[in-house]
DNA sequence: AAACCTTACGAAAACGTTTGCGTGTGGAAA
DNA sequence: TTTCCACACGCAAACGTTTTCGTAAGGTTT
């Protein structure tokens, strides 16, 4: 459906430059840029004329041309493997927070998990558009495992962080959560509230961060000295069809809880499980993995380890920023921060009282 | 925690430009620009020897530059109340899509429905960065009603399109959803399974959308004979603490269906009803609004009215690209583009079989 | 009157491109 | 031998800045 309006001619205000307030003035270039900067070189006079006429003409420095000019451009490109999701938009919100403060801009662009789609991103952005790198990179960059284009982004001098998503081998900066230990604690929590057959949803292996859960939850059994079993643990391949996978896995399975290694695995959990008859988590606990939307507001809220992702996106923007701001000494060393999960305690685990 | 990587000096190969391969080539730098653009006027042989030389030291022109030179940067500027947010995430997938299909970048901006942050983004954007722009206004804008920093934006012109949250009286390209006619199906809908005493959860006046919603709701309930009642309407001021209005609104309030203009809303009414021993679907039923992660994995799931976000980026680069590259005819008539709104029915609104 | 110093400004280069036009070289035609 | 024409290439301007350096005008010292 559409309506279209008839236009009255706009009067066009186009941009001025510098050189045609110089026209205007009678003066030149560099008086004029002199002038705004307020510099001793220039008469009083001539600088409250020319201030007096940039600001009528609301004159503001065009960002190409001092780019172009300082070889920076004070801009940060983020790529992250989806757009449409929680966590990544939440360290977006962090690395512009600490961005907008320093004085920078943030470009966005989403690989959508498409190898193909996360060099041609960075290719462009390198290209002259970005000072720096905050980086999570695509599913498909893990399989593949062809990192050229970051490390030739790295070789150009331009600093790269990589958060969440990272790839072990490459030397730079690195913000990431110790996966291991949140689902370890995640493992805990529940064998500390008494469950002793606990399953876990998780995704396949090359999925660093899925296999990193993996094996925080291993790591927790062998500390209460359960053995393990292949029975419980679900690889998810089809992560869109996840429901029918996590049905026929569950179905008539003896467990007593079920750690997530996401917000979308624990819910699917909590609806098959309900239609299988069981309620959680009064005969099953459930926890997840990542404090989103869904674990919030859920019915019942999920317990889940909570991955921080704004401060992630904090860190990770004062590092790149330290590096592009910084002397040798800065740059020339590579940090990994390590963020601290949390447990986030709500109703999927609610203690039993036995 | 953190952990510092000593670092082996790392050889930088800076990047590559016109004037380096022309000296090490002892050719001018007209001579390299046009031989990797295969021009006739540059010898068979010269030609290859500049390509050779250019893959191999991995050429890419510098988009600043470029930039400069055409005055346009092939990048479309979008700027959103909110990154943190379902809905806005799928509209920018939806540009990014188009956008890329074109070869046009896109940067995003959240104004945090700051009025300030808006216009700082926006100006800084339109320095330069950016050919034109995709634009949901803040919330603080809307109350404001300051649109100096559009208007000014376009009258330099470059095209703005406004979606979702849009302002009337500007005069430009607009892309909505028809906020009365989908508010005014969802009541219908509740009407025509048996409800008879709807209540509608909306927001305060001022946010054009919920009081558009507001109206469709009414207009349907007029459509079908019923009064208007002020009981049955509750205008939430405070989004982020919605849960002790709702309650305080629903306790013992005698109703059989609810309609609520968000998803937030309409999750957090199914809680509060849980908690005072109302069943949804059987005792109340519910309809929401905009469909994103909430309504497709809420137990019940939620029958809702999508929105199509990733249409409305579609719609809305479309629009943008064709301002941009289109001649005078397409420049200078305004259109509004109205996405059709669908039901999606799910286990929220079970038909009631009586 | 010559030498000098301020003051106030302009010229030009640089950032990395693209492109219209000018030009030197060589060979072919006259 | 002269004239002409392709051919292959270089020059320079332009985009909008910033900044270094040069310099004219005018006044102040000797």
């Amino acid at each position: 459906m559409e309506k279209v309006n008839a236009n009255n001619k706009k009067q066009m205000k186009q941009k001025v430059t510098l050189k045609q307030i110089a026209k205007e003035l009678d003066v030149s270039i560099s008086t004029v840029s002199k002038a705004l900067k307020d510099s001793v070189e220039i008469s009083l006079d001539t600088r409250q004329k020319v201030k007096a006429f940039a600001k009528l003409y609301n004159y503001k420095p065009n960002n190409i041309a001092l780019s172009l000019k300082n070889r920076k451009t004070k801009t940060i490109g983020v790529i992250i493997p989806e757009i449409v999701h929680h966590f990544f938009t939440t360290v977006i919100g962090g690395v512009e927070k600490v961005a907008n403060e320093k004085g920078y801009n943030v470009i966005i662009c989403s690989s959508n998990n498409s190898f193909d789609k996360e060099v041609i991103n960075m290719e462009m952005l390198a290209s002259g558009s970005a000072d720096g790198f905050i980086l999570s990179v695509a599913k498909e960059t893990q399989l593949k495992k062809d990192y050229h284009h970051i490390e030739e982004t790295m070789s150009q001098g331009m600093p790269v962080v990589l958060f969440d998503r990272i790839i072990d081998e490459l030397v730079c900066d690195k913000v990431i959560i110790d996966d291991a230990k949140g689902a370890q604690s995640a493992t805990n929590h529940l064998l500390s509230i008494g469950c002793k057959k606990i399953a876990i949803l998780t995704t396949v292996d090359y999925i660093s961060v899925g296999k990193l859960r993996t094996n925080g939850y291993l790591r927790a059994l062998r500390a209460y000295d359960i053995p393990e079993n292949e029975e419980y643990i679900l690889k998810i391949e089809d992560i869109d069809n996840c429901e029918a996978e996590i049905e026929s896995f569950l179905k008539g399975k003896d467990i007593d809880a079920v750690f997530a290694v996401n917000e979308l695995f624990a819910v699917t959990a909590i609806r098959v499980l309900h239609e299988q008859g069981k309620r959680v988590p009064d005969d099953v606990a459930i926890i997840g993995f990542t404090d989103g939307i869904l674990s919030k507001h859920f019915i019942p809220s999920l317990t889940t380890i909570s991955q921080h992702g704004e401060d992630m996106g904090i860190r990770a923007a004062k590092l790149l920023i330290d590096k592009l701001e910084g002397d040798e000494s800065v740059t020339e060393e590579y940090r990994t921060v390590i963020i601290d999960t949390s447990l986030v305690q709500r109703k999927s685990t609610k203690k039993t009282k036995d």
